[in-house]
DNA sequence: AATATATTTAGAAAATATTCTAAACAGGTG
DNA sequence: CACCTGTTTAGAATATTTTCTAAATATATT
């Protein structure tokens, strides 16, 4: 995991809708992007870069790509974070 | 406070690199620089970019202009990253 | 007042990111 | 097999970000 690509990943407003999206369960590439105003395409591209920083990941089904939220990578970060604030071990437990 | 802007400050690795840098404490723009190699003009830019997502604030003293950590940004983005990840109420005060 | 030190601002060059259109691919269905 | 549906890939246009040099500003010191 890189948080570059994570961070990176996480400041684009598209791909924030579409993680809280994934956040009610698994979705097709179709049904996320039918929620945008954009071509698949981008749509596609975004989705991209969420899976290379492995914020979720695909299955496939027929002829269907789901993609769904990958929660392990975000408590990375939540930790990255919690040592920024200078968390010591024992707050962390409260 | 807009996520768009603190998640794309937290995206670039000297960015990262200044925060941690500021756990310990409250660093001159000067003293900042110092540990990078890069013009000064150019670390300023990347503490104009974390002033304007609040994750630092500044103090002016002499003709030193000093930065410091803000943790109140830090924990409205875990608040966030532990939405996403579906936390209730209740887990969260585990 | 002149000079020195610390930092920022302006403007330009180079690198990256975002979006589109068109084409390709992959898995079903007639 | 030919075709349809869902999705990705390629390539190009545009926008944004990162970095630099040079100049500006602000505060202190001599």
């Amino acid at each position: 995991m890189s948080f570059a690509e994570t961070f990176k990943a996480l400041s684009d407003p598209v791909r924030r809708e579409i993680l809280t999206m994934l956040k009610e369960g698994r979705m097709s590439a179709g049904e996320i992007g039918s929620h945008f105003n954009m071509t698949g395409a981008t749509i596609s591209y975004h989705l991209s870069i969420l899976k290379k920083a492995e914020l979720v990941f695909e299955s496939k089904q027929k002829n269907f790509i789901y993609y769904e939220l990958n929660t392990s990578v975000i408590e990375e970060v939540m930790l990255w974070l919690s040592e920024l604030k200078g968390v010591t071990d024992n707050e962390e437990d409260q």
